[in-house]
DNA sequence: GGACTTGAGTGGTTTAGACCATTGCGATTA
DNA sequence: TAATCGCAATGGTCTAAACCACTCAAGTCC
């Protein structure tokens, strides 16, 4: 066939390279989107596909990205629906039952496993203890309203809080460090970040694999500035949202 | 080749974990990575295909999930290349400049462009004027070394700055406020959630779009507890993280 | 009635192949 | 020499088709 022949194909005219068929897609369906209330369902791919005559590829990569923006819940077997709102956490060092509770949500925490394991360098010098020491490693699965919100994985130093392991449950582990040996947070460091959902993750949080997170990890400190956790959590980037109020110094600057 | 795998759980009802092709490549692209120094090159995505065993197709959706965690960056027309690490911006009321001088960090900031716009309701709130009154919008592109980094959004109430939009330029804008209106910041409520880059965001900072932003909203507040700005800033999430440090109230739960 | 089977419909994964858009470099040309 | 052109390689988009895994409800069996 002629290859470079600009005029030829008939349908093949592209007319303009700028924005690729998904993305025009992806706006029509957010424009569908907004008459259907969440929980709402939308048609399956597959009619989607012939409706606006492009491939189920294409509507595939279209679905995806409003799904990884939290405007469409999909399910396996049984279909696509518009999406809830997210949920805002409060970035302070309050806990996620008080805060939850504080917006109106029903706040449950259950405990995945309780480990103990020995430090590696790195976990030693941010816990405070020595390489090899002992280290209590909790994995909790947050829920707000009984759906799953986050996967939260503290790490604590047994020598500085012995027999800890045993009083660990499903009950308030700030509460527990406490009681038990007087412990008051004083401040942590917190950081942010983006990430992408673990196939484990992803089963516990009845999300996707490759999903949107939100990538939390906590270092905090009692009110003596000794270290008492470190926590990694993953939040689901589709249903949830972080609040911080920041104090200034006195920076002026751009 | 032989699909049935008679190994597999089969009559147990619950099958084997079952993980994606493209999982699996993710893994072994991910150990091949860690012996590429930052900026190095990988092979084609044909190439790959090819050695791998698997359809070009799958390989993309591996080097996806790899670039949106920003262990990759993608370059159309010449290749793929092993990604830089994240950099961390510290969420605090100080300025962009100052905070990547920090990290040693060159930075820089150009004005996309400045309008004035009436005020919707919302809008008129959060800034504390009247609906329709005059608000400046500032557009800025943020960059660290010369890389775009975010695109930074800010509304200021003209009402409570009069002829502001004659001092702003690509000097600091807290400068500004406080030499001409003697503003000091006092506080802000921000908030930070997951997005995807629209098209216009991805060409400005040489990002495709659908790649995993960090949306930032910012409402800043005098000294006096007056509203001074509001903010929206979209943050390229393989490069960026954030980090705040918490201090506590006295919350003592879960 | 309750438990089980079955099948249609849904989203999830993968393939092979076509074509487009951008890049970079070597060869050609002014 | 300097600019331009051509082209091959790269990533980006899209298609059509097949098969898998899950869900749910209708039907069946005990």
């Amino acid at each position: 066939m002629g290859e470079n022949l600009p005029g030829d194909a008939v349908e093949n005219g592209k007319k303009s390279p700028r924005t690729p068929k998904h993305w025009e897609l992806k706006e029509r369906l957010a424009e569908l989107l907004r008459v259907v209330s969440p929980g709402g369902s939308l048609p399956g791919e597959r009619a989607l596909a012939s409706e606006f005559g492009v491939s189920r590829t294409t509507v595939r990569k279209a679905l995806a990205e409003l799904t990884a923006e939290g405007r469409l819940t999909r399910v396996h077997g049984s279909g696509t629906f518009a999406g809830e709102g997210k949920l805002t956490q409060r970035l302070q060092l309050s806990s996620y039952t008080e805060d939850m509770r504080s917006h109106g949500r029903r706040p449950t925490s259950s405990l995945l496993d309780a480990r103990i394991g020995a430090a590696d360098p790195e976990l030693a010098a941010l816990l405070g203890i020595r390489s090899g020491d002992d280290v209590l490693r909790l994995r909790r699965l947050r829920r707000a309203d009984g759906e799953p919100m986050a996967i939260e994985t503290s790490r604590l130093p047994l020598p500085r809080f012995p027999g800890l392991d045993r009083y660990v449950g499903d009950s308030s582990l700030y509460g527990v460090l406490y009681e038990h040996y007087g412990v008051e947070l004083g401040h942590a460091e917190e950081t942010i970040e983006t990430a992408l959902a673990t196939p484990a993750e992803a089963a516990l949080l009845g999300n996707e694999a490759g999903a949107l997170m939100l990538l939390l990890s906590r270092h905090s400190f009692d009110t003596e500035g000794r270290p008492v956790e470190w926590v990694r959590s993953v939040y689901r980037g589709d249903r949830y949202k972080f609040v911080a109020t920041l104090v200034s110094p006195q920076s002026l600057d751009t």
